[in-house]
DNA sequence: TGTAAATCCTAGTAAAATAGTGGGAATTAA
DNA sequence: TTAATTCCCACTATTTTACTAGGATTTACA
């Protein structure tokens, strides 16, 4: 049950991009350097933001990204999701309908599963980009380059 | 964010052991056979729950396993932690202490995973494998074996 | 109009994790 | 004694992860 590089690195990205892209466009390695993370990865993880519709993106010389929508509009599940595909934690092809893959009608342990996808869901999608970017300020209000200790 | 078979077989296995073996010890086959489990496989899991105090083993024939507390004491969240370990999102050294690993006294991100986290436990602790049972007869009264036509 | 800074696109790859298989020893009921 | 069972440890194919690499395309600016 754990989050991959794509979805961590990509949420401290989303904020950084949602942080320092109010003026003008982020370059990936303007933001690769403030966060400590990889430009050629950090660029495959901002085009699945994009083609998710998550940022827009200006091209060449002093181009960059910009987010697509406000970041009040932009949740943490819609980042996420778009990094990770679904979070649901069983891939479950009955998920949405009745009939289900046992004799009987249904298995037992898809409601379990529905219930945690639920609540994860309900969790990352009441979570907006711009609180991020509030608290994000208040920690670290010089936007010194982050110095990562732990590998979250 | 996927549950690996382990969790998934496991909690199966585990509902399916809590239901059968009321009267006497259920054996890995036995199990393995109505839950369509590589027995070799399911061994392991099996042991997993062992050494987590989920389950007692009665060694030699006829022996089996049964349940190591009622399984209205045993919950999903207890079963799926023995087999694939923590559920948190982000394995985070700072998780709970204060002091961050960001320059300022914290990464932004680090709220995010433990909100996630919080979520998950709190789902996964309130649904004890009793009611799983129930739902489990109420689905499958005969107890036929269970025919996967899903991968959950 | 040239150059540098940027995005864009695709392919490759080492390392780690997953999902098992396999052999065989120890225990115990019948 | 035998058969059924748990127990323990090692091995392995496949898949996924987390990148690296090369190079094409676009565009601001001198």
């Amino acid at each position: 049950m754990k989050l991959s590089t794509k979805g961590r690195y990509g949420l401290r990205a989303m904020i950084d991009l949602a942080r320092y892209s109010e003026e003008e466009p982020v370059s990936i390695s303007n933001i690769a350097a403030r966060q400590g993370i990889s430009e050629r990865y950090l660029e495959q993880l901002v085009a699945l933001m994009k083609k998710a519709g998550l940022v827009k993106s200006i091209r060449g010389a002093s181009g960059g990204y910009v987010l697509a929508k406000s970041a009040g509009e932009i949740s943490v599940g819609d980042v996420l999701r778009s990094l990770e595909g679904s979070l649901e934690p069983v891939k479950c092809a009955a998920f949405y309908s009745d009939n289900g893959c046992m004799s009987a009608g249904g298995c037992v342990t898809k409601y379990v599963w529905q219930k945690i996808n639920d609540s994860i869901n309900e969790t990352v999608d009441h979570m907006m980009l711009d609180e991020l970017v509030r608290e994000s300020k208040k920690l670290n209000p010089c936007g010194e380059p982050e110095v990562q200790e732990c590998e979250a």
